[in-house]
DNA sequence: AACTGAGTTTCAAATAATGAAACCTATTTG
DNA sequence: CAAATAGGTTTCATTATTTGAAACTCAGTT
């Protein structure tokens, strides 16, 4: 059972076996998906049938494979660009990493888990590719607990509900009950740290990121190694970073759309047969 | 009519409204969509509303407008990590891009458009959404003739049928007749060159990136301005270009998928209630 | 108070989705 | 070599969903 819970039909379990598929991080074979599917087969074949179709998953004959296909990576763009915090929050986000020199994350929720828009990577070369589009939890990380903390009780409840609660390291939280007291926390200070509750060695300070009614819209942090900084170091990057999450919750709001172009796609763009929406001059 | 020619059902038309939606490149409101759109009012009016609630779309309920949803974020991050050619395709491009000090693109075709997959731009890092992701035309840039140069007739066709012909700059081609000609000199010195077609002072040589049957997976791009280099300077690259696109393509035939997990999301990242389906033991 | 426009809901008719079962077609097994 | 198996694909009567014209709601006008 994926996001597919409320009744939406055709289209909503078309979405759920692309989910489905998408969570294997690898290609599947049609009778993988089909014995880890309540769907019957020729029903569950017809989906991916129409998805691949249109590009939502693309087929490899040769191993006659599917995976997520390449029309989401455009969808996403368009995605990224008008519904993340990362296009305003981008100048704020470069500067914090100029001065800090360490590694900052911007983090969004999305269905109780944390998903990160963007990232400025620590000088070193090191890291996984992009980061953008990765998911995380949201129970053991410092913008997942920042973000929570400020979530409105009903809306907690059901993101708590939804935690996998595994235990990564000895300092992860492992029920609502020692976590909620820590978001009490939190909310109190306006900041919040991953305690190497993720990952063994891996330490960081986070803020919400707040709108003018204290939602939260997303969260930001620092994040070190505990062999090159320490908790209190980054606690001492707190007022910074309060600072640029307020900066960028006030241009988030403001900005209502740069109708200067420049996020879009020109017209020219878009081939013959598809309707152009945007209109570009120059 | 987007991409949803062929009939998919309702599926097909949800996921048209999808791409009519991240058409505009603004949020929009209701019934601009349905001005635009052919469906009927309340049939779009439920379409909308599934992909609302299905996390494929973003509603404002302050200005009462739709964009395209972060879910959309999280399924691209899976379809780059394999559908495309950038994981792979990283090592060597960073070396290019280290070697040269130019921008290096890597793209790929999606419906008859350039599909910018990866970019290292000499100076900034990584940012993944904001060009991966972007779309291109095909006939006027230096990745997309270097990859129409190798499709094979019938698609070369289609292909070429669906290009908007916009007369960017002087040297645009702006008919198949004359690009035909200059596709047929790619083809046989495996050299594509963008001279000012898309914009005025860029210029890039492009390589395509062939698989063992001489089908175009992708294409590879280092791009510069009139005032810093030549063409000629650019056609120097040429060899250096080749070995890399011949490395990618090889690397890619491979590459049957690192089991060694790293690409995947791990098991423990799911939430409760989604199905995990990768195991991740660490 | 009537009008307008944007958004939302209704409901019978039309259409599309469903899924059990049959059907392919390579590959493996006796 | 024949038979069995497994992965994938198609069929088709039944069933459930989608469809869309029209009616409704609720602001904000005029």
């Amino acid at each position: 059972m994926t996001a597919a819970l409320k009744n939406d039909g055709t289209v909503g379990k078309a979405l759920s076996v692309l989910d489905q598929i998408a969570s294997y991080g690898r290609p599947v074979r049609f009778t993988e998906l089909l014995g880890d599917s309540a769907l019957p087969k020729a029903t569950l074949y017809r989906f991916v049938q129409t998805l691949t179709n249109q590009g939502m998953l693309q087929y490899d004959p040769e191993r006659q494979t599917y995976a997520p296909g390449l029309r989401l990576v455009r969808l996403a763009h368009a995605a990224w660009a008008q519904s993340s915090l990362a296009p305003v929050a981008r100048p704020h986000i470069d500067a914090l990493s100029a001065e800090t020199g360490e590694t900052v994350h911007l983090a969004q929720l999305d269905h109780a888990q944390v998903l990160y828009v963007d990232k400025r990577n620590a000088r070193d070369p090191v890291e996984m590719f992009s980061q953008a589009g990765k998911v995380g939890p949201a129970y053991c990380t410092g913008v997942g607990k920042a973000m929570l903390a400020y979530l409105p009780e009903p809306e907690l409840n059901a993101a708590l509900a939804q935690q996998s609660w595994h235990r990564f390291t000895a300092t992860t939280h492992v029920s609502p009950d020692s976590l909620r007291t820590e978001l009490h926390d939190i909310h109190s200070d306006g900041l919040s740290f991953d305690r190497e509750e993720h990952e063994a060695g891996i330490i960081c300070v986070a803020v919400p990121i707040l709108n003018a009614h204290q939602r939260p819209l997303g969260a930001l942090s620092v994040t070190g190694t505990t062999r090159r900084t320490s908790l209190d170091a980054l606690r001492a990057l707190g007022p910074r970073l309060k600072q640029a999450a307020h900066a960028i919750a006030t241009d988030a709001e403001s900005w209502l759309f740069p109708q200067t172009n420049s996020a879009a796609t020109p017209a020219q763009y878009i081939s013959k047969g598809e309707t152009p929406h945007v209109r570009s001059d120059a």
